[in-house]
DNA sequence: ATGATACATCGATAGTTATCAATGTCGTGT
DNA sequence: ACACGACATTGATAACTATCGATGTATCAT
């Protein structure tokens, strides 16, 4: 079952359970460089955006963003495939869906 | 000039101010005690509900709760006020506007 | 094979956070 | 004034996180 299902489910408060599955989501986007890194990539749309091209704008070292993408990635919110030496970063399908629940809720 | 129209601002890419405004209210949702919390409070409406009723369903200590309710409240997603020795927690009006004008972006 | 480029991982450090016991503060009732 | 209940604050600790330099890995071009 998806997280989003777990979140809008039932009537009653929000279950523990939930809340420990939505709440790293949160966490994935409570950081400045994460949003415009989730923002950089959202623009980009469906081809994406190289992970080259998302170093010098947000004025990181090379490692401080391969880890913040790591924690969108593992976040479930961006998804990477490898072309050759690059790799190639787009929005996870219905990234947000289970925050957009919460939100609305 | 409000976060959610500096999130909303423009064209252009999310700016470093408005990223840095956002991420604090990530953060407050970025814990499933707050998650719940936040929710509790939501569904207890315009009424607002008692401190006193959100430490028991919890299962954390009277310090934790009431230093999560502090989060909340700083990152301007509750509100408080006094009645007594009670203290009451509503939704802060537009919580999260900015939240969701990042979402929908 | 060699070198170069793109990206990830490691190790270290400084800053932040979640938690609770103990204590403090404020309002109420007696 | 005094005791009590509701909540906040303090102090301490363990866990987590953002950052970067150094290093490792994988791919491509020659």
């Amino acid at each position: 079952m998806t997280i989003a299902k777990q979140v809008q489910l039932g009537k009653g408060p929000l279950a523990d359970s939930a809340a420990s599955a939505l709440a790293p989501m949160f966490a994935a986007l409570a950081d400045p460089i994460r949003l415009r890194l989730f923002d950089l990539v959202r623009r980009a749309g469906v081809d994406g955006i190289c992970s080259c091209d998302l170093t010098e704008p947000l004025d990181r070292s090379q490692p401080t963003i391969s880890h913040h993408l790591k924690v969108l990635r593992e976040a479930g919110l961006v998804e990477s495939r490898r072309d050759g030496t690059w790799i190639w970063y787009s929005i996870a399908p219905r990234a947000l869906d289970a925050v957009s629940q919460f939100i609305q809720r």
